[in-house]
DNA sequence: GGCAACCTGACAGCAAGCTGACACAGCGGG
DNA sequence: CCCGCTGTGTCAGCTTGCTGTCAGGTTGCC
């Protein structure tokens, strides 16, 4: 049973590894980002706990990664940023379990034992719907192949709507997404950005159904 | 895709009831221990969202019964102790997923499609009635295969005939349900979606019983 | 027959959504 | 510092189509 543990701080790290040892797992630890992409990628594990928390290359980003890339090893995610959208970004991004900082780690074990108990996977998100295909990692938009500038809100919106193109996704859903609850935006600031995206991309990409919310055009 | 809610505050079953149907699932909710236990032991659900303070029967216990009798149905416990020695007994108590009180309901909308993901229910989301289908994912509505183009409050009307298509459903009801009691409207109105619905969806399909309520038509 | 529950077509009001213009903040360069 | 540039939120006015109301009809029940 092998494991890998990516935390910078070499305290916990230490500590993950004393416990996770101790649980039965075969440890490697890192506590650089490149590092742990290159070695989630290129190695097998049963179990990988990421911390978000990085240098060099956040974990979010490693994570999405991994999964763009059809990793589908069991992850749990560490992480001190306790607000609940992170902690809903994070599972969007692939995560299978969540932690927040701080924590027991007891606790740890007994999540990093259910997770390996149960031997689902994650098909990597392709990106691609209709006319319209993101490339995840460079945060490229393109439409039947010709790519097209966007901004980062821009993207964002279109991530989601890619993550969740199989259902319309309701405008306050969107705004909650884009801007988190606590700091409300006029509801027009989504319809602006839709309205700008649609000049992007053309018509046909971005299509509105009264009363549900957005969704991405199929094919 | 079957969810049974296990919660006897009545306010966080409602939530959690409206939440959960409108994230897909066709949900059942109990509020007591002995009754949930039975639910889950006999029936076949996708989800379990258990909160561990009940009366005449904890939920822990419950959870541990199912689990010792081979229920293996994935559970996401909700509770309001909050110690980590109880998530740790949660987890080993055959949980696989934990959100501590309180949570947001976006989250645990989260995490409970992570569950049904990882444990391979990919089912889609369909109820159906008669000649009547429901896709609660993408709101859609078909009559024996083909797709007909509805509002969304004459989906929100249909979702909930389809939730309760036990038994007929008063009119009163069905108006508390689409409007909320404090903002009155003619009792006309519903009448006016029910013919509009009729017309779209053609006879045969929700049906009328005179002093009681509406329905949908069985097979 | 008479009453109440329920149905339905027409229509106007209204809210959801669209769009172009503008303001403003942040940023980098001269 | 100033200037221009870019990204984004706000505003106002517009379009669209949903939906409540009304008036009159139909059905079922006593």
């Amino acid at each position: 049973m092998r494991a890998l543990a990516v935390e910078d701080d070499p305290r916990i790290a230490g500590d993950l590894q004393s416990a996770l040892t101790a649980a039965g797992f075969r440890v490697e630890v890192t506590g650089d980002g490149e590092d742990a992409w290159f070695l989630g990628d290129t190695e097998d594990y049963d179990l990988v706990v990421l911390d978000l928390g990085l240098p060099s290359l956040d974990g979010l980003a490693v994570l999405k990664r991994w999964r763009a890339n059809g990793r589908t090893m069991p992850v749990l995610v560490l992480t001190a940023r306790g607000t609940w959208q992170e902690r809903v970004e994070g599972i969007e991004a692939g995560a299978d379990d969540y932690l927040p900082k701080p924590f027991r780690m007891e606790e740890l074990i007994a999540r990093a034992r259910a997770l390996v108990r149960r031997t689902g996977g994650h098909a990597a998100a392709f990106q691609e719907a209709g006319d319209l295909s993101l490339d995840t990692n460079r945060m490229g938009v393109a439409i039947r192949g010709v790519q097209v500038q966007v901004t980062a809100l821009e993207y964002r919106l279109l991530a989601y709507l890619m993550l969740h193109r199989d259902r319309p996704v309701p405008p306050s859903e969107l705004l909650e997404h884009l801007y988190g609850d606590d700091d409300a935006r006029e509801a027009n600031a989504l319809e602006a950005v839709i309205a700008r995206l649609r000049r992007k991309l053309g018509a046909g990409i971005i299509g509105t159904r009264r009363g549900f919310g957005y969704f991405l055009e199929a094919t």
